[in-house]
DNA sequence: TTGCTGACCGACG
DNA sequence: CCGTCGGCCAGCA
């Protein structure tokens, strides 16, 4: 069954609401996921989309393979992502997140195959 | 319609 | 270690 009726971000999105929290995944995860391991880029454009959404979309729980918030940029203000991470216990230094093998959430190993 | 661009990733020298 | 390049593909002018 796994109809493509759900656009590619409206998956993106569904995977990201997952995410537990005060944990973190990467784009690249999410695209492997979704078996589109070579589309790592179109989930960061997801993300981008994301503010846009009707439903709340933990955008900030999301960073690149290096656990470095990348994306920050595109938050309302360039701290607000690290901000949100902190409040839930995620240590950042220097855009970088601390213990991110610990924190990372891998959707791949965590969630069942996609539909 | 064509041709950039991009919150990435892995490979190469 | 560092810079650069190709690939992936949805939006937008």
């Amino acid at each position: 069954m796994g109809e493509s009726t759900d656009s590619f971000f409206h998956k993106v999105y569904k995977v990201a609401r997952l995410i537990p929290y005060g944990r973190v995944t990467s784009y690249g995860a999410i695209a492997a996921y979704l078996g589109a391991k070579g589309s790592a880029r179109m989930v960061g454009w997801a993300m981008n989309a994301s503010f846009t959404a009707k439903e709340d979309i933990p955008a900030h729980r999301v960073v690149n393979r290096n656990g470095m918030l990348t994306g920050k940029n595109h938050f309302g203000s360039p701290l607000l992502m690290q901000q949100l991470l902190e409040s839930e216990g995620v240590e950042v230094v220097d855009d970088k997140i601390i213990n991110f093998e610990k924190c990372f959430w891998d959707p791949v190993k965590e969630l069942p195959a996609q539909e």
